[in-house]
DNA sequence: AAAGATTGACTTGTCAATCTTA
DNA sequence: TAAGATTGACAAGTCAATCTTT
C-alpha cells in the first residue's frame, strides 16, 4: 500500500513519500530539530540527518543556526518546499481515503482505528523505540 | 512493531525477520522457485534473488537444478535451515500474540482481521504489485 | 520473442565511531 | 561527562540491463 502511495506521489508531484513525511513534520513543528523528526518518525537520528541532507540538497528545506543551542540547527521549509508539501499532501490524503475510508465506511473505520491504537499502546508498554 | 519482532528474532535465534519469511515460504511451497517467493512477499524478483543468495551463503538453503525447466532452480531448506525455522517461528508467533491477541481479545481481533482484509481487496482491485 | 533469473547502480534505512557544544 | 548531530560502512530493497532457456 505505501508503495502505491509512494508511486503516485513520485509521478504526480515528483516527490517520494519519505520526503513528504519529513516536510509535514518540519511544517508542523516550531523550531524543528533533527531530533524531533527522528522521534516523530521513530527512525534513528543518523538516518534522519541523512534524510535532511537530501531534502536540503533538493532545495526544499534549510538548516538555520539555533540561537538557543549551538550544537543543533533549526529546520525550515523553503517557499519551494512549502508549496510542494501542500499539493503533495492533497494527493496523499486522497490515497488514504481510497485505501480505507471508501472500502470500509465510517463505522468499520472507527473500529479499525481504535484497534490499532490499542495495539500501539500495548507495543509502547513493551518498549520499542530506536536510539542512535 | 516489525522492528521489535526483528530485534527479538536476531537476539534469540540469530536470524533476521526477512530470512525467516523466506524460509517459511520455501518450506510451505513444493518445488519452490525464486518467482514464487517474490509473489508471496510482493517484492521484486531481483531483490528475491539477492535474498536467496544471502540465505544460501549462510547455509540455510540450497539451489538445486530444476529438472522441469533449466532456466530456474528449485529451492530447498538444509537440515540446518529447517531447524532454525522451527525455533524461530515459535518466537515469531509469540510476538504476534503479544502485539495483537493479548491487548485486543478475540472479538476485536476478528474485526481487525476483516477490516484489513477488506482494505486489501480494495487495494488489489486498484492494482498494486511489483514487477522486475 | 517471452519467461526465469542474475547482476550492478542506486535509495533509504541501521549501527558505531566521532566531533562539537552544554 | 551528556546531548545533538554528523559520518562511514553495511543491510535490504528497487529498477534496468543482460544472459540463458523456452
Amino acid at each position: 500500500m505505501w508503495n502505491t502511495v509512494d508511486a503516485r506521489l513520485r509521478k504526480e508531484c515528483g516527490v517520494p513519500l519519505g520526503n513528504l513525511n519529513l516536510m509535514l513534520i518540519i511544517a508542523a513543528t516550531p523550531n524543528c530539530r533533527v531530533q524531533d523528526i527522528a522521534a516523530a518518525l521513530e527512525i534513528t537520528v543518523g538516518g534522519t540527518s541523512q534524510a535532511v541532507d537530501r531534502l536540503e540538497k533538493l532545495g526544499h528545506c534549510v538548516r538555520k543556526p539555533n540561537p538557543a543551542d549551538r550544537r543543533s540547527s533549526v529546520l525550515e521549509l523553503t517557499p519551494d518546499g512549502e508549496a510542494l508539501m501542500k499539493s503533495a499532501s492533497q494527493v496523499f490524503d486522497g490515497e488514504l481515503e481510497a485505501f480505507f475510508k471508501a472500502p470500509l465506511g465510517e463505522e468499520a473505520l472507527g473500529n479499525l482505528a481504535s484497534a490499532l491504537a490499542a495495539a500501539r499502546v500495548a507495543a509502547s508498554v513493551r518498549g520499542a523505540t530506536p536510539s542512535s
